[in-house]
DNA sequence: TGGCAATATGTCCGTTTAGACATATGCTCT
DNA sequence: AGAGCATATGTCTAAACGGACATATTGCCA
């Protein structure tokens, strides 16, 4: 992993690191988060490429605002069950699913 | 949906159905399911082409054999998460996933 | 047939995640 | 500046999911 995407999870809270104690991430850790995070990354920009608010994509997966906005912010309490859930809402193929992760 | 996938679905106990409720899947729905059937199918396959046990994968991502099982069987109680940390651990590249899921 | 390893099924209970709500921050107009 | 909308952040409680355990069930081979 170069230093740059390790920064990227870093800044999402990902590595919680100080002086005493630093958690380090095992290889299928690691992959996974990156992979949750080319997720979020992704509902964002359909999201903003169909027009659509936050709240109003809150209403068509029945959820709220404010997990919407944890789920595009890449926060550690949303599962990709919930990305994916939104993203097939938002009519994305399994096409592009597959072309996200990989 | 063809009815051959129809009762692969309705075969792993995702649609309950009964004389006096029946419960539609939508279309989102169905593709999530389908998602989550793929991966674990290709989870089991990956698992019997390495010669692993259940009792050793569980060990592997330090679960157990019942939820192994679970995972392999689409059990609805199994997220998608876990599929993933358990394929992963098994050295599943993203570009397999990807095949997987498209 | 019986014994044994692998897998399946069912339940329990602690932990995590869910939606909801409140509130803060940011952005764009006028 | 401030009104109004969009997004971010934090916290609550109920529901869902987790590993663990107990107990079938299956399949294979002596």
């Amino acid at each position: 992993m170069d230093s740059k995407k390790k920064k990227r999870l870093e800044a999402r809270g990902w590595v919680v690191g100080d002086t005493r104690e630093f958690l380090r991430l095992t290889a299928e850790e690691a992959r996974y988060i990156e992979l949750k995070l080319s997720l979020s990354e992704s509902l964002k920009a359909e999201r903003l490429k169909q027009q659509v608010t936050q709240v109003e994509l809150a209403k068509m997966i029945g959820s709220s605002q404010s997990r919407v906005a944890k789920m595009e912010a890449g926060d550690p309490a949303v599962t990709v069950d919930l990305l994916l859930k939104a993203l097939l809402t938002l009519g994305v193929t399994k096409k592009q699913l597959a072309k996200i992760i990989a």
